[in-house]
DNA sequence: TCTTGACCTCAGGTCGACCTGAGGTTCTAG
DNA sequence: CTAGAACCTCAGGTCGACCTGAGGTCAAGA
């Protein structure tokens, strides 16, 4: 499948996808001409970057998490589950935040609980 | 409270927060010789900043949530909720494939499952 | 007073993840 | 067999969020 097609059908733009061949992180095969030839393993993997990079890890990261051969990969995928979980707790109190701010009317925030709150993490 | 003391209290450092006024984001007032002068309502907001960049908003965008009198507040941090809210899904797919891919044993994630399922997301 | 540390501004560098353009090759439809 | 689309590489630019260093000012103790 040229990257052409590929990038229709991921909409991830064909930059990217030659930036993360770059990076390691998806290496599609080469025809005899020299145009990447990507398979459905390939197209897989893309998806898997773009929902990985939505909870933010890195190309780095990712790359490391999609090569089962790489040294040290367990333990970065250990710390990012851990980070992942943190997340959901951030998120929450995030969420009561922004929640609140829509309608607080408060000037000073640290006159204010539920900012107080928020500030003290 | 001059800057030093700002950074140790917040963990902030000092270029960190002078980056931040000059974003606009937490300006300090200023001493007679021109030193930033924080009160405590600056640190308040100095921790906001940071619980709100663990979620990952922008600069850009904490400002415009600090300061009520700016135009489109609202509306963004109405899309930051939403946006809040979908990464909790997010989230608990990228738990479970983390999770997973620590222990898959499938040479192609194209032809497991759970890989796929994520792919899929 | 004098020193030393904390403060100031401004310019330029770094890093990750793209994005753009130049200049050249390959594929495909007519 | 040729035009134009799609592909290629390589160099350089952008953006956000810092980070570093130069060169200078201000403040508090010996």
């Amino acid at each position: 499948m040229k990257i052409g097609v590929v990038a229709a059908r991921t909409g991830v733009a064909v930059h990217v996808l030659r930036h993360w061949e770059d990076e390691g992180v998806v290496v599609p095969d080469r025809t005899a001409a020299g145009h990447r030839d990507y398979t459905e393993e390939h197209v897989s993997r893309l998806r898997i970057v773009r929902s990985c990079q939505r909870v933010g890890l890195s190309l780095a990261s990712i790359r490391l998490i999609l090569h089962r051969d790489e040294a040290g990969r367990t333990e970065v995928i250990e710390r990012h589950l851990q980070h992942v979980r943190n997340q959901k707790n951030e998120l929450d109190a995030a969420e009561a935040f922004l929640t609140h701010v829509l309608t607080c009317r408060h000037d000073l925030m640290s006159r204010c609980d539920s900012c107080s709150a928020y500030a003290a993490g």
